[in-house]
DNA sequence: TAAGTCAACGGACTATGAGTCACATCTGGA
DNA sequence: TCCAGATGTGACTCATAGTCCGTTGACTTA
C-alpha cells in the first residue's frame, strides 16, 4: 500500500474519531474541502507543509499520528 | 520550527548515524543528490512519496522515524 | 602541490503538487 | 419520496517540487 493512501486512511480514521466532517477539518487545517476529500482518498501526493497543517488540525502530535499500525510495512 | 526543517534535521541525524554521504543516500532513495542537500537543509516542501523513499533508504520504520524529540511541538 | 571526497549552491529546465470550481452522487431523516 | 448535509470527481491554473548540468569551498591524504 502506498504511503499517500496510508496517510489518507489515518486522517479519515482520526477525523471520524473526533466526529468532524471533511469540511470542518478542512476549515481548521485551512485547506479546501475538496482537497481534503482527495487527500483522504489517497489521490494526492501531499507535501509536508500540508501534512503538518492537517495533523495539527486533528489535535494530535506527529509522533502519535504516525504511531499507528496503518503505517506498518508489509 | 517548521516541519520541513525538522524533517531535514531528522534525515541528517539518521544518515550520519549510518555513516552515509548525501550522495549515497540519494542514490539509495532514488532522488537527486542536490535535492537531498536541500531537503536536509529544510529548504524543500517534500511530498509524501519522497518522504517514504527517504525513510526507506534510511532503513527505519515510519513509526521510528517520527518518534523523535525533533518532532516535539514547542 | 595535487587529487580526492563531500556539502552546498545556482541556473535552467520539466514534472507535478497546491488550490479552486462546477457539478455529481451518496446518505439518513422527515 | 424528497431534502439537505456530506462526500466524491474531473478539469483547470499556477506555483513549486524535483532533475540535471556545473561550480565552489572545506577538509583530508599523499
Amino acid at each position: 500500500m502506498d504511503l499517500q493512501v496510508q496517510f489518507g486512511k489515518r486522517v479519515r480514521e482520526l477525523r471520524l474519531a473526533k466526529g468532524l466532517s471533511q469540511e470542518a477539518l478542512a476549515l481548521k487545517a485551512e485547506v479546501d474541502r475538496t482537497y481534503m476529500t482527495s487527500v483522504e482518498n489517497g489521490k494526492r501526493n501531499v507535501a509536508i507543509q500540508n501534512i503538518g497543517k492537517i495533523i495539527a488540525a486533528l489535535d494530535i502530535s506527529i509522533q502519535d499520528f504516525f504511531n499507528s499500525e496503518i503505517f506498518t510495512i508489509k
